[in-house]
RNA sequence: GGGCGUGUGGCCUAGCCUGGAUAAGGCACCGGCCUUCUAAGUCGGUAACCGCGGGUUCGAAUCCCGCCACGUCCGCCA
């Protein structure tokens, strides 16, 4: 269908603008990709016609007669009510390959912005591994947090870390009170697989045992007044879960640069500030002690419009403290971004509206996603119904090396196998989550999570290693390339795919959508095939063609590993 | 009961914000292409009343209203 890209924009709008603007036409000039090979660009006529009082048809005859040069644009045509705009290729083809071959690993990256982003994603419950039904909290949150390094912004992530809820305090006390043997054993060795079985039991006993329930109530009201002992207790517990968690992340390329203790903002008196202030605004009641904002003014709609900031018994509430960490994290940022479940939806938007009454000037952009479930419905950490991290990992790499071992086990050497494996299979987990947008119900299968076919990774980590491959039987001494004469339909339409990077993450950056890059990924793949099909570049007996066609290869290569870059892939050599 | 999100060929996804020219990919299915750079590739074919019903518009998958299905939330939990 029709895709709307602000690359034409640049181009021909100057252009329209100087046509058009003795109309006055009273609405922005609006510029579409045509389908198929009508032109680069189109500008429909169809609004202008009751203006001008003539058919579509004729207006896009006389735009396209009147328009003025620009170096950018060969020909115009009209054709259907559309002006349809064809660019200089040759130009493009220029630009383009010195533009890559110039900028190399930064080539698709913007210029420096100056501006400071906070990214807060995962932010889990520190009371078990991660598991797949979260998995794509850290997964969209490390690709944005590349995306906007990319787009140029200064780029800090965090993870907030819940060390005051009933969760940890439920971990806590089966830490304290639970033996090793009443634990059901676990093969995984890392201490959250080994401590995850505490918190399960200890929610059995919970459920069973009204004295265990009133010890735990009795951490979590400790820790809500600042307890010192009872908070280091806690951290002792949880610290070799959120070690495991680490761990994890790391092995799917993902490194968080600060771990914010939640606690921190009970320590400091900043969240006692929150509650002071939120006091004064006029939207607050009291009823039994307790404080709340009356929300029904804001747009909440619901059974209850009471958004409750203060306990009966004076201590603050998991949203007190959010509010809290966004003031502290609003100082030191010009954009904040958060990455959360659906279910946080409601919480956040009072979260927002908190922020708003106190009058803090940065306010979260908050990327929401669906959660991954399981085919009988959601995943349980306490109901130890969850397919893990760790685990999902580990079955990738092991897939993807059963995948290489069927093509190349003649060929390869068994550690050249095994580090392919691991690339394919990372790179598989990763891809196959941030392709799709976040809003999108995901039905957890085995099936689809090793799924290597079609729209997958191996396809594009496959054209990058057939154009590693083609390079590397190059001569050392290849004679100068002209991108001119790169003008099979195939070499262009693989450049103006190459061209587009630097808006796509431009775009991607923006709107938050990094399932945008992982398209274009996936487009860039599946045109270089079409190229590789059709332009063969060692065997090409002109010299300068093949030289030319091989710094296009070269290029492509660059902006496939930028790319996976960009969205935490690596890039296999060979495969 | 209310809020929010999602609904696109048999299955999965893009396009929706910012309305335009034949609704674009993948899986599955059928039929081609390895004496030429890696066939994890490539070409062709079958397959869609874009959840349903109204409305706005020269034009609607896209905007507006109503309805339906699924998900999610509506705690002095986190």
């Amino acid at each position: 269908m029709i895709r709307k890209k602000t690359s034409g924009d640049l181009i021909t709008k100057p252009l329209l603008q100087n046509t058009l603007t003795p109309y006055k036409i009273p609405f922005e000039i609006r510029i579409q990709i045509p389908p198929g090979s009508l032109g680069d660009f189109a500008f429909p006529c169809f609004p202008l016609a009751p203006l001008l009082k003539k058919s579509p048809q004729q207006i896009a005859q006389d735009i396209a007669h009147t328009l003025p040069q620009s170096p950018w644009v060969k020909r115009v045509e009209a054709q259907a009510g559309y002006v349809n705009f064809f660019i200089d290729t040759n130009r493009l083809a220029v630009e383009t390959l010195f533009a890559i071959q110039k900028q190399k690993d930064t080539y698709g990256h913007l210029k420096k912005k100056n501006k400071k982003v906070i990214i807060e994603h995962t932010s889990a419950n520190p009371n078990g591994p991660l598991h797949v039904g979260r998995a794509r909290n850290p997964i969209i949150g490390d690709s944005l947090v590349r995306i906007y390094r990319a787009a140029g912004y200064n780029v800090e992530s965090q993870f907030y870390v819940d060390d005051m809820g009933k969760q940890v305090a439920i971990l806590a006390w089966g830490v304290q009170h639970l033996k090793k043997q009443d634990i059901p054993p676990t093969e995984n060795p890392k201490a959250d697989h080994q401590l995850v079985g505490f918190y399960q039991v200890a929610n059995e006993h919970l459920e069973k045992d009204a004295s265990v329930a009133d010890q735990i109530t009795d951490i979590v009201k400790k820790l809500e007044q600042g307890d010192h002992d009872t908070i280091q207790m806690i951290h002792s517990a949880y610290a070799p879960v959120l070690e495991g968690m680490k761990q994890s992340l790391s092995r799917i390329n993902i490194q968080i640069d600060s771990f914010i203790p939640e606690s921190t903002f009970v320590y400091d008196t900043s969240v006692d500030h929150v509650v002071t202030s939120l006091k004064q605004t006029p939207y607050c009641h009291e009823e039994d002690n307790a404080y709340y904002l009356d929300m029904e003014s804001f747009g909440i709609h619901g059974r209850n419009t009471k958004f409750f900031f203060l306990r009966r018994d004076g201590t603050t509430l998991y949203a007190t403290r959010d509010i809290a960490y966004h003031q502290w994290k609003a100082k030191q940022a010009d954009l904040l971004i958060d990455i959360l479940g659906e279910d946080h939806r409601l919480e956040s938007q009072q979260v927002k509206i908190a922020l708003e009454l106190l009058n803090t000037t940065i306010l979260p952009k908050v990327v929401f996603y669906a959660f991954v479930s399981l085919p009988g419905g959601k995943m349980s950490t306490r109901r130890g119904r969850v397919v893990y991290l760790d685990d999902l990992i580990d079955e990738c790499i092991e897939h993807a090396y059963e995948e290489v071992k069927k093509r190349r086990a003649g060929e390869l050497t068994e550690t050249q196998m095994r580090r392919i494996a691991e690339q394919v299979g990372l790179g598989s987990l990763r891809y196959n989550i941030i392709k799709v947008q976040p809003e999108k119900d995901i039905v957890f299968t085995w099936e689809d999570a090793l799924n290597f076919e079609g729209n997958a990774i191996p396809f594009i980590q496959y054209a990058h290693a057939r154009a590693c491959s083609i390079l590397s039987k190059k001569d050392t001494k290849e004679p100068p390339i002209d991108a001119t004469v790169l003008n099979h339909p195939s070499e262009l339409q693989l450049i103006k795919k190459l061209a587009e990077l630097p808006l796509v993450i431009d775009d991607a950056s923006n709107a938050c959508k990094p399932h945008s890059v992982a398209n274009y990924l996936y487009e860039v793949a599946s045109t270089f095939n079409q190229f590789y099909r059709d332009c063969p570049v060692l065997s090409e007996q002109n010299p300068l063609l093949r030289s030319s066609r091989l710094a296009l290869v070269s290029a492509t290569t660059i902006v496939l590993r930028n790319t996976l870059d960009i969205l935490g892939i690596s890039a296999p050599e060979e495969m």
